[in-house]
DNA sequence: CTGTTAGCGCATTCAG
DNA sequence: CTGAATGCGCTAACAG
């Protein structure tokens, strides 16, 4: 394949000028331009990205850690993100983790390496310390509440809205409340547990282990907690879901169990995902696509560190 | 940052002995080896990778093109490609279309850029035309029953598998048979609109369009389809639904509207997501995962051109 | 076992 | 407005 001499040499000019034209630089004249333009068709010329990428020291590409793609949480906020970078004509590298460590690193080292000029991090699996050693390398942003910390991060402060959410379903009767969350450690989480705990502390309420059910990230997921609430003698009244799916899930099964919503239980759901709309689940809306949005642009400023709070709304509807 | 030729010399040696050590090359003495080592640690040595891209021309990135990512169709897909790629040191670059023909010219400018080492298009947006300009450039993989072309894919023969289940519902007494789709343009669609066409001529049955439904993606778009079915006086008594997604959307909303599932409408999904066992559809099985996984290794094998088809499997469960 | 040297393809001073 | 020369960081003949 042709490359940058090649098309020099046929349009009678020096690599520079061919150089200028690619770039629409100004300061060409229009013959040699034109000439330069001819041989490019002529060979069906393509610049070498790479080429181009070791030349300039930058690679046009950012780095987004997930820990599966296949989730409506995930999904949502890569659509944020890939709609952001395709306009800034960046390109998006998924690194799917599926929350193994290794992952992650190789996703640091890349940055490392130069091959993303940017890593965003959305959920970490990491220490923090391990992390701390990669800023040097390049932008790194979390998707998580990290005002403490020196890296850009774009998050809803899950303690607030957890409590919010918990008091909602307490002022509206509910002392027996209990929680379903897709892993329990992880920043997202550890701030939902503190919020649970005060709430039960502050209510004089009791904790109960059994009222929290991990591992809840898919609809089908839903299967599995009604399986044992079923079991339960003393089940909770109200469950707080931190995703729609896994409250489409639990509401699918149980009516296949005769449990009543809300009567039997309440359900309230995170994100406002379109399903909770066709089903009418409440449920506390964050605006994935914008979060995503955000954390590109953080991750495009390399500069300066900035931590942007996202807030949530209560959405209203029948299964509380 | 340190490079390679400040390690060589930290370390007294050439510039091609670091190179050596670095990718584990033999026929390097043990002290020499150990000395670069030290160099590279003492120096938090990092090797530039577009440096090592350009050199070799060729980047261990594979461009995978789908229209969303966060839908559980190409969720799952996306999943299998990843997992291969990450066993094979090579990281993903994902395209997302939105169904933009641009996006998916500027991924198969990517490969012609050398940016990407191969790309595989999980739903083609673009003229065949289009992309067979770009296959000189690397190898293109589809996933669509491509067997009439030049280029490798992985597939289900729609044809076959949506008269097989055309016919599952006519033997079970249904005439008057619908099918949801996403989008009617595309080599799927068409096979599967050309299945349905001759199973009615076969079974010398009418054409309703309006028994067909398009814009199927996810959930919520079972809501449509709904509304649009309680209003017609002469409804289907059976859906054929290409996406589990959407069946469980219609299904959910059938329940609401008192329309009892399988009595008056029988519902077939496709895929077998988590989400039909949960729910009870019967649905044809794909096994995307695995699909993913094989068009990787198609992508890998730049060499031959070959043409996976994917046996499917019909699952029985209670919707039908 | 080791080093020299010539690319890989392009961008970018710096003179003219 | 133009081009020669240099560098980006690394790999791979090739010669020893």
């Amino acid at each position: 394949m042709a490359n940058i001499k090649d098309i020099a040499k046929m349009a009678g000019v020096s690599v520079t000028t061919v150089s200028r034209v690619i770039n629409n630089y100004p300061y060409v004249s229009a013959e040699k331009a034109e000439a330069v333009r001819q041989a490019m068709k002529k060979c069906n010329y393509q610049r070498n990205i790479n080429a181009v990428h070791l030349s300039k020291g930058k690679t046009f590409l950012v780095g987004v850690v997930v820990p599966f793609s296949n989730h409506p949480y995930f999904g949502l906020l890569i659509e944020g993100i890939a709609n952001a970078a395709l306009n800034n004509n960046y390109k998006l590298v998924l690194i799917q983790t599926n929350y193994e460590e290794v992952k992650e690193i190789e996703a640091l080292t890349m940055l490392k390496d130069k091959q993303i000029d940017a890593l965003i991090i959305c959920s970490r699996i990491c220490d923090w310390r391990v992390i701390e050693e990669f800023i040097e390398y390049g932008p790194i942003v979390l998707c998580e509440d990290a005002r403490e910390k020196n890296i850009s991060s774009t998050f809803v402060d899950h303690y607030k809205s957890f409590s919010a959410a918990l008091n909602y379903l307490h002022q509206k009767g509910h002392s027996r409340i209990g929680y379903c969350i897709g892993r329990q450690s992880g920043t997202n989480s550890e701030q939902r547990d503190a919020a649970y705990k005060d709430f039960l502390k502050k209510n004089s309420l009791t904790y109960n282990p059994d009222f929290i059910f991990s591992g809840c990230f898919n609809f089908e997921d839903g299967e599995k907690v009604v399986t044992d609430l079923v079991q339960m003698k003393d089940r909770p009244t109200a469950l707080l879901v931190t995703s729609d799916q896994v409250a489409a899930g639990i509401l699918t099964c149980c009516k296949e169990h005769g449990i009543f919503i809300p009567e039997d239980l309440a359900i309230m759901g995170f994100d406002n995902q379109p399903i909770s709309k066709v089903m009418h689940i409440t449920t506390l809306e964050i605006p994935l696509v914008e979060v995503g949005r955000k954390l590109f642009f953080q991750a495009m400023d390399g500069e300066t560190v900035s931590h942007e709070e996202i807030a949530v709304e209560l959405i209203e509807r029948e299964t509380v």
